[in-house]
DNA sequence: AGCCAAAATGACAACGCTGTCATTTATTAT
DNA sequence: ATAATAAATGACAGCGTTGTCATTTTGGCT
């Protein structure tokens, strides 16, 4: 069978107390004793059993990532971040997708934690935005960082990372404005997502420093979806005074707006321009590609991850922790949805 | 802290072997010790540790999910089906995305497998049909289930899921032919994946049957990728006899091709009838909307993953295994792409 | 009631590692 | 050279389960 720790302390004539101080790279050994434990391992392929580490030191080193999310591409792209993260720092994922509108979703959570032996959660929207959910969490001692759109409740000691939807929301309805259009309307994503609210705010703000008079008739509200895009632009293209610019929440409902546009025989952006948000793969390929704001899914994941690993780190050795909240603000990605190409 | 076994017997009255039958279900326990140890165990929200259970059982209930695959709807849905099963029986899933083309993936792969004790591998499209890696699996007796395209090859004993990629590119090709085209263009995807060519082989066998001479010229090399689609549709235009039909190998280099057509100023279905093939969302979105074939990537999925742990189960138990090879064969979607709508 | 097999339960040693603390060995200061 | 100190190493007891095998209890027969 596999060997030990056992079997690569005899090999190297040592303790198997020395061979855990390798492993663990305590760095307590001497250059020589190092050199022949290493040796034994290689040639014995060793590889340290998880689970009796994990018993052993009493901390499974297992993150768990939740999502409820139907974006394919975010969810990849934040898997991918964080699994970036947990390679390097020895941990592994536990990936559990479930139902946030689940009256049990909270108590779902805590069992899962507890019968995964997981040692903190990746919460991304709309979970990490769900006062129920997070109570019970704290309640149950769980360790998680969140990733959220908008401003850090101050009531938390718990790691997050901020994504600047506003800012972002504003610098795309500005784009719009600065390309001539005063009647914009606004494709709103699901309520739940504080990230709708967000963009909301920061089309409204844009409207207001262009003293365009803000018109509850332009919003439309919706959820993250094609179809709410395609709908959307049915409304749209019906109202008494058609606006010249739509500013879809994400990329989805854009693409499902310039299907709609196309399906009624409307050019986009000669008739109407549109703009997502998301810088999602198929922003770029629609026709006419989409206008958008670029986030840095990766990135987020990985600043997340770190700062629960850093968190972790902290708590199980008692140190303070320094709980920074770091912020990300996606940027704009223009294309010709909302410009003609020469 | 968190309750015991030892804590559990104790308010119950029992040894721990009587609490540890009752946590893993075997049956000879006598009614009322049972109810006695089931209260104990939810009075204290016992749950067992992972890793002493690990340890002591010397098998993790750990799959791992291993791909190298852009495709960001495949993935999740392969993914959400893999982990269904696993949720149920109580196994959990560890996600390694990697990169096929490495020269080192083998090692990586067996490497992977025994530091995180995994009990057996998925292994996905282009892993699962390369000899390397499986030769070297199999040197290192880790068990695995493959989803591929095609026919099984004899020389295993390890469980397989077959897509019969083959019948369905025949199908698509034979609508394409019935709605009366004779000059049909093929677009390949990557030539590491079997399904490419079996796709290929689809659709020469349709074309054969309807005594249309098969055209090297209008056999197209290319990735599965949005960009080879734009970039085919350039050579398709530029043809000297112009195909009247595409049959893209997946749904995104029928995108790209349904793009570079938009932006040649070419009607579709018109101009050029357009078929792809995967099902993802994005078929439906796109304008028109992709004919297609569905591939029930989740139900795979799940059939690949219960096949794995039925295998593991007979191997622990030295049980005889009969091992079946499973086949699901896409369905034929048409969309406006190919036909026009009334 | 008395016997026996079958069913139910328990005692205890693994499993492979880490943490604690004791012991040995090397280094420095005198 | 010698004591004092620091560095390196080791012995051993857990960690919370499961597996093996021994023991007790039960129920069905006579």
């Amino acid at each position: 069978m596999a060997a030990t720790i056992k079997s690569v302390a005899e090999l190297a004539g040592v303790s198997i107390k020395t061979v855990s101080r390798v492993i663990n790279k305590e760095g307590t050994v001497k250059p020589d004793t190092l050199k022949r434990v290493e040796d034994a391992i290689a040639s014995l392929r060793y590889t340290p059993n998880k689970a009796a580490r994990d018993l052993a030191s009493k901390a499974a080193s297992v993150l768990g990532y939740v999502y409820d999310n139907p974006n394919a591409y975010y969810i990849i792209d934040m898997q991918n971040g964080i699994l970036d993260v947990c390679k390097k720092n020895n941990y592994e994922l536990l990936i559990h997708p479930c139902d946030a509108s689940s009256t049990h979703i909270s108590q779902e959570l805590v069992e899962m934690v507890n019968a995964a032996q997981l040692a903190g959660l990746v919460l991304s929207p709309p979970l990490s935005e769900m006062p129920n959910v997070l109570s019970l969490l704290d309640e149950n001692n769980v360790s998680y960082v969140r990733i959220l759109s908008g401003e850090r409740e101050q009531d938390t000691s718990l790691p997050c990372v901020l994504v600047n939807d506003f800012k972002a929301a504003f610098d795309i309805t500005n784009h719009l404005i600065e390309k001539g259009h005063q009647r914009i309307a606004f494709i709103a994503g699901d309520e739940i997502h504080k990230s709708t609210i967000e963009r909301l705010n920061g089309y409204k703000a844009a409207l207001t420093k262009a003293n365009i008079p803000i018109e509850e008739s332009l919003i439309i509200q919706g959820s993250y979806s094609f179809e709410t895009g395609v709908k959307s632009s049915e409304t749209i293209l019906s109202m008494p005074v058609r606006p010249t610019a739509v500013f879809a929440c994400n990329d989805e409902i854009a693409a499902g707006t310039l299907f709609g546009a196309r399906m009624n025989g409307i050019d986009v952006p000669s008739n109407l321009a549109i703009a997502g948000f998301e810088n999602s793969p198929f922003s770029r390929q629609t026709f006419p590609p989409l206008t958008t704001a670029s986030q840095p899914t990766d990135q987020i994941a990985q600043c997340a991850t770190s700062s629960l690993i850093h968190f972790l780190k902290a708590k199980k050795n008692k140190t303070p922790h320094e709980n920074l909240a770091h912020t990300f603000t996606p940027e704009l990605v223009v294309r010709e949805s909302t410009e003609i190409s020469k």
